[in-house]
DNA sequence: ATGGTTGATTTTCAA
């Protein structure tokens, strides 16, 4: 049995709600984590989803933020909304096991630039979700972890490496840091182990007609702890619905898992 | 050149 599992910041799920069917429908995954719903649950378009054939369960607040896991293969089960002991007003995480697989769905912290309060959030969140996910692989050693990370790996992950440097934010080397040490965990980039090449972007700014002229950052990711690295078939970056009418600013990044 | 665009809620904030 293959799984394709995806990530996607919709940017408002309220406008977007019919890219995410049409997209639904067109790319077949299994498994979705949603980011940046920006709708409390009250209004989350649940009736929706179901009737295109996912179980979904979501984790939202108002204006901002907000998360939302759906599949159609295995019901979500244990689901975990937050960072366990991390006390936190921003709705960022959901968890759920499928079939005996964890599943961590991930808005990362802006950080807006380096120095300020938001960056010193970002990466006291980053350093929870660290200590979080080292406790739950002892529980659930097969884990598949996305998001929207914010982060931009390597020079590989950006369109000007020159301006995304150390000194900028989702590039800088204490969030990169704080990304290598989660992975240090036992966690692959899923996307690197079948795509070396640069160039490659999951964002571009609305702005200067940068999706155009493929201006982007890699920053929405998809790990996988290393008891599915070999299960890992395909991986890739679904550019069509960044090309589609008022669309989100970022693509759905997915992997490929076979039988697990 | 501190610009530009989008979304949710305003008389800006966050990205």
């Amino acid at each position: 049995m293959q799984m394709k599992i995806a990530s996607w910041n919709v940017n408002s799920l309220n406008v977007r709600l019919p890219h995410l069917l049409q997209w639904l429908a067109d790319f077949q995954p299994d498994v979705v984590g949603l980011q940046e719903t920006k709708l409390e649950d009250a209004k989350f378009p649940a009736a929706a989803i179901q009737e295109a054939g996912y179980e979904v369960v979501f984790h939202g607040q108002k204006t901002y933020n907000g998360v939302a896991l759906l599949s159609r293969s295995g019901a979500l089960q244990d689901v975990q909304c937050g960072i366990p002991g991390f006390d936190d007003p921003q709705a960022r995480v959901i968890a759920a096991t499928v079939n005996g697989m964890r599943i961590v769905n991930l808005y990362v912290v802006n950080g807006q630039d380096i120095g300020t309060e938001k960056y010193d959030y970002k990466l006291r969140w980053l350093a929870a979700v660290h200590d979080w996910l080292a406790e739950d692989l002892k529980r659930w050693p097969k884990m598949v972890v996305m998001g929207d990370f914010n982060i931009a790996p390597d020079a590989r992950d950006v369109h000007d490496p020159a301006v995304w440097d150390q000194t900028h934010i989702l590039t800088s080397s204490a969030e990169r840091d704080a990304l290598a040490r989660i992975q240090s965990l036992g966690f692959s980039d899923a996307f690197r182990l079948h795509h070396p090449d640069a160039g490659v972007f999951s964002w571009w700014d609305y702005r200067q007609a940068a999706f155009r002229r493929n201006l982007g950052l890699r920053i929405d990711l998809t790990l996988v702890s290393d008891a599915l690295k070999n299960t890992v078939q395909e991986a890739g970056i679904e550019r069509t619905p960044r090309t589609w009418e008022r669309p989100s600013d970022h693509a759905p990044a997915w992997l490929q898992l076979a039988a697990f």
